[in-house]
RNA sequence: GCCGAAGUGGUGGAAUUGGCAGACGCAGCGGACUCAAAAUCCGCCGGGGGUAACUCCGUGAGGGUUCAAGUCCCUCCUUCGGCACCA
């Protein structure tokens, strides 16, 4: 990083390890405790076998834990969670905001993974008339329900006798997740002999244990509606269950008995009571009113997002600051007493459990509220906890308090962050879901934590993700011995823009190490004609020096917007070879003159500051050789003369029937009327339209003609 | 299956709101300089046809809207990414 010249404030460094860090993780714990925000529950949850520990549902990814790539378990333990679903709403709001500064794939994968949706709890009646609730999104099908299927874990079995359901039952627990949700995965079920009334109709239909259906999403169980779900198709026909349809395709209607699969789409309710008719877009607010009404039950909105659980059965981590006494129960570490160290000297016992298990000096301890000995948790936290909120810690890395109240009021929240898509449903949110508890607490002024977002590349290599695991990294070192660290840097923002995928390559850095030299040498050629404080106020500059002007106030205004407004760099150096392209094409003997001195000053004033965020060794070098004693990284950022940005002359396009025919030069100034003059009056133009009719003339000022003839 | 992004010369990639497709590099070709080479400077560089002026085609494929489409709309193909029994 240094040697590449990396501008870090390094005293402002803040370390995750060291307790002066980790003690206001535990004190945000500890107020997310009180809150309600923290909390602990027995569950079933993602367990890693490689890793010994629990994972997070955005850690475990399809099934494979994202650490160690090893097949992921469900274990069910006691563990702690941030209730992150408490501000599912707030993450999705906070996505207006964002829109157009954040990319938008990254507010899509967050969207889908929060995945919010409205419908419908209704109780449907067990036979000892208790309610037995189901989530639907879909109420337009209540009508249709023709069975109903539980999850297996669900509690409502504990009570179940017959052995070939227990079986069953037991089957599915065993299975891993992988197997759970595999590509081919078959439907499984089996019937209870339980019969459940649905409250629209009276009817009584079988209650079914399926393989399919969700312990911790919505209920837990579910209407099933075989005739409008393709999932509920499958199941009705493998266990021969019946079929009732409750919408009609208005178009060609659907027998029942020649169905081959769901239908799915928009129709007319049949079959349906009251709601007869209707179309069942409509239905589904109607039924929604009149299930309100009779009290059979409300709407509702589910989320897909789960609790994050944080607990990990990791010794290397921020220990989770509660005691438990025998008399007093749970209790969270009293603020005096943070932080909660880890200990640095431990011993490995070589099982599968943590090493603070066995260390009686961090496990033994005093209940806080009696005195009387206690225990503390040892498991510690999620990693993630560190990383979100570290970015506001960055203000104040020494304070006292958390954050220093008028630092974190002038930095937060972050203009421009930069990091991999990868991130999107991980720290990203997480860290958007603790800047907004942080706000809640009143410790930060806005809900949101980064306006702007970045989301840069990876850098492929032989196909896969440059990373140091893979072996398949590329050293800049070798490049740097031969062309020096500002050719790596100018090359690597050359190569593509940020947000793509790069795959890597040195083809091409000639190009670069070309472009600087070609700099150093025009500007060491003609360094001796600099003035300092050059004057063009008033000068009257032939039609070289002024286009040379021109170019140069153009490239500053759009390198300018490149980086603060696109953050597009290969067209910022682009534009700038160009500007080096026009400096060596120009007349030298015209730059010799008083006027041409000027010019060059004012060129070599602003271009090498230009520079210098590409490659700023080179630019200072080059600062210094023009006489300048202070350094450009106090310098200010060029500015441009809007009224040099634009040509005196453009050339104008004509065209007939959308077909460049012409190009001429022509003043920028010129008038619409002056354009279709010209056009009409040229000789090409006029060989192409004779003897043809003129059906519309299209001028668009500054930039072409066009001829419609039939 | 659903959602999203992308597809442009030999190559990395450009192209405000629809307005000259291929900026700027790399590779290649040619020229100048040199005894020669390197470096440097200058020029050419999507495809077909034509001696040439010029002309026709061309942004994954096929339609459409428009005076005008890489850009907007529809259908499809391919690649990459996300979610994946969410009721």
């Amino acid at each position: 990083l240094k040697r590449l010249g990396f501008s870090y404030d390094w005293t402002k460094e803040v370390t995750t390890y060291e307790p002066e860090y980790y003690r206001w993780n535990q004190w945000m714990f500890t107020k997310m405790y009180e809150k309600g925000l923290a909390y602990k529950k027995f569950a079933s949850v993602n367990w890693c076998d490689t890793c010994n520990t629990v994972l997070a549902n955005e850690q475990a990814e399809n099934g494979i834990c994202w650490r160690c790539e090893s097949p992921v378990l469900q274990k069910k333990l006691e563990q702690w969670f941030f209730k992150i679903t408490a501000y599912a709403d707030d993450l999705l709001k906070g996505h207006d905001e964002l829109t157009g500064n954040w990319p938008e794939q990254v507010l899509t994968m967050q969207k889908n993974w929060i995945g919010r949706s409205t419908g419908l709890t209704v109780n449907f009646k067990l036979e000892s008339g208790a309610d037995f609730p189901i989530y639907t999104t879909r109420p337009d099908t209540i009508y249709g329900v023709t069975f109903m299927v539980i999850a297996p874990e669900h509690p409502f079995l504990d009570s179940v006798k017959d052995p070939k359901v227990k079986a069953f039952i037991e089957k599915i627990k065993t299975q891993s997740t992988i197997e759970r949700t595999s590509e081919d995965k078959e439907k499984e079920g089996i019937d209870t002999g339980i019969k459940i009334t649905n409250p629209f109709t009276g009817e009584k239909v079988p209650l079914f244990i399926g393989n399919f259906v969700l312990m911790d999403y919505g209920t837990g169980a579910i209407m099933a509606v075989p005739a409008h779900d393709t999932r509920d198709f499958a199941f009705a026909k493998k266990y021969s269950i019946p079929i009732k349809l409750v919408i009609d395709n208005p178009h060609t209607p659907i027998d029942v008995k020649t169905m081959t699969e769901a239908y799915v789409d928009e129709g007319v309710c049949v079959n349906s009571g009251p709601f007869n008719g209707i179309s069942n877009k409509d239905a589904i607010e109607k039924i929604s009113d009149f299930c309100e009404e009779k009290k059979y039950g409300k709407r509702e909105v589910n989320y897909r997002i789960r609790d994050w659980l944080i607990s990990r059965q990791r010794y290397w981590g921020c220990p989770i600051p509660m005691i438990y006494c025998d008399t007093c129960g749970m209790l969270p570490v009293p603020e005096k007493n943070l932080p909660v160290v880890l200990p640095t000297q431990v011993d490995f016992k070589g099982d599968s459990r943590s090493p603070l298990i066995h260390m009686d000096e961090f496990l033994k301890c005093t209940c806080p509220k009696c005195g009387t000995p206690a225990r503390r948790e040892t498991d510690t936290m999620d990693t993630f906890v560190d990383s979100s909120w570290y970015y506001s810690k960055f203000t104040s890395p020494g304070s006292k308090e958390i954050f220093d109240t008028n630092a974190i009021n002038y930095w937060m929240p972050v203009d421009q962050y930069i990091g991999g898509i990868e991130h999107a449903v991980l720290h990203l949110l997480y860290a958007r879901f603790f800047s907004m508890v942080m706000f809640d607490m009143g410790l930060l002024k806005s809900k949101e934590p980064f306006n702007r977002l970045l989301t840069q590349g990876m850098v492929i290599k032989d196909g896969s993700k440059m990373r140091k695991s893979k072996g398949n990294t590329v050293d800049p070192d070798g490049i740097i011995e031969k062309y020096g660290a500002d050719t790596v840097r100018l090359f690597m923002l050359f190569a593509s823009p940020p947000q793509k995928d790069l795959d890597w390559s040195d083809k091409g850095v000639e190009g670069s190490f070309r472009f600087i030299m070609r700099v150093w040498r025009f500007i060491h050629k003609h360094k001796n004609v600099y003035i300092k404080n050059f004057k063009l106020d008033g000068m009257q500059l032939s039609d070289t020096l002024q286009n040379l002007r021109i170019e140069l106030h153009r490239t500053i205004k759009i390198v300018t917007r490149d980086i603060e407004e696109r953050a597009q760099y290969n067209t910022a150096i682009a534009r700038m070879m160009e500007l080096t392209n026009t400096l060596y094409q120009a007349d030298e003997k015209e730059l010799a003159t008083t006027e041409g001195h000027q010019v060059l000053s004012e060129v070599f004033s602003t271009f090498i500051p230009m520079l210098a965020p590409f490659v700023p060794h080179f630019a200072e070098e080059l600062w210094e050789t023009l006489g300048n004693t202070v350094s450009l990284t106090t310098a200010e950022w060029p500015s441009f003369i809007e009224e040099l940005t634009k040509r005196d002359e453009i050339e104008l396009v004509f065209q007939v029937n959308g077909k460049i025919r012409e190009k001429i030069q022509v003043p920028a100034d010129i008038s619409k009327e002056d354009m279709e003059k010209m056009a009409m009056s040229s000789d090409r133009i006029q060989d192409f339209i004779a003897g043809k009719q003129i059906k519309k003339v299209i001028a668009i000022p500054g930039k072409l003609v066009n001829i419609v003839v039939v």
